[in-house]
DNA sequence: AATAGCATGTAATCGGTTACATGATTAT
DNA sequence: ATAATCATGTAACCGATTACATGCTATT
């Protein structure tokens, strides 16, 4: 539904080889759209085919070599069309929410070791998220292209964020089963 | 992945048919793990034949008949194992921040209405969240079980939250892009 | 008895994930 | 030269979504 217009979105930023599409999305983009290359490539086998990207002409289609592809007016076309487009919020589903949930039911045991490695996972994504604003958006700049990509920064910061606090409050629930000598 | 064990979770807090599991998770259930009828009834047949989940004896398992299940033993040391283990988060999938980072390539036109009409989605919900939580838990109670679910509430009302600012704040980009006659 | 809608399913499709394959490039 | 890794794919599977089918119940 929403991959193609991720590569298109990325490819208008920069035209790329599936390869640094792949890269760009183990980065920026995958931070609210993640894909792997075997999807980044079939769709772009897709998106050459209905005519929305080119392959670069420069670059020769032989196996193994870099392939760069553009955007053509077609796929931008599209993808303003899809941006503006009324869409319904993808159902909710979230694992840490229904294991607390079925902890609730059936105890806690255990659960409190994993939800304390979920917080130091959000801890350090939030700490890279402020990196990056540190870096890409100091203070004083106020381009319309700058202020909407910093407002969806924000939306990741704030996620992260959020999720660090909730652990933080949810681990005062869960007494301290120090993980036993186990069978090292 | 994870359906079996919120339906599992479903059927220890009540025992239900098919329909009613369906109800719920359009209520509770849903609100952190969707599911629709199909699925649930496909699944129920899997876990029944796995022997996680029975059928309660006093019903007739003809079709269009009720048919109420229950949880075996084995279907609750699942859950358990299920909900101590240790698994990653899943990958994130934002359509609405993925079209914010379109917008600032291809233009904001349109986007600004379907942003004021989710901002209207998550105020429904959050003032959802918060009637439930005055109904369900109010001050001064405690039990663990509550304690839990409370927390799994908590992370939705401010997950609503999150939204609710970040689209009030997000709006300030658009103009009032007022919708046009149209062909009314 | 006819109709509406309740309750339980089946089938087809589609996107995402995992596992595998193969040609080109680089390092030793 | 060989091995390791880079780069681009293919194939099989699996869960979720959409559309459709069928039997039962209540209303008129």
């Amino acid at each position: 539904m929403s991959l193609p217009h991720a590569i298109l979105t990325a490819l208008l930023e920069k035209p790329s080889s599936g390869l640094e599409l792949t890269r760009r999305f183990d980065k920026s983009i995958g931070y609210f759209w993640s894909a792997t290359h075997q999807q980044i490539y079939r769709e772009l086998g897709r998106l050459e085919t209905d005519g929305l990207i080119r392959a670069l002409p420069s670059e020769q289609p032989a196996r193994g070599q870099r392939k760069s592809y553009e955007v053509l007016p077609a796929g931008r076309a599209e993808l303003a069309r899809w941006t503006a487009a009324s869409q319904d919020p993808r159902p909710m589903r979230d694992t840490l929410l229904l294991r607390m949930r079925a902890a609730a039911v059936v105890g806690t045991a255990g659960l409190g070791q994993d939800l304390r490695r979920h917080l130091e996972l959000h801890r350090r994504q939030l700490a890279e998220y402020e990196e990056i604003e540190k870096r890409d958006f100091p203070p004083g700049r106020d381009s319309s292209q700058d202020r909407l990509r910093h407002l969806v920064l924000r939306a990741g910061i704030d996620l992260e964020t959020f999720w660090t606090r909730w652990l933080t409050h949810a681990l005062e629930e869960f007494p301290e089963d120090v993980p036993g000598p186990g069978t090292a």
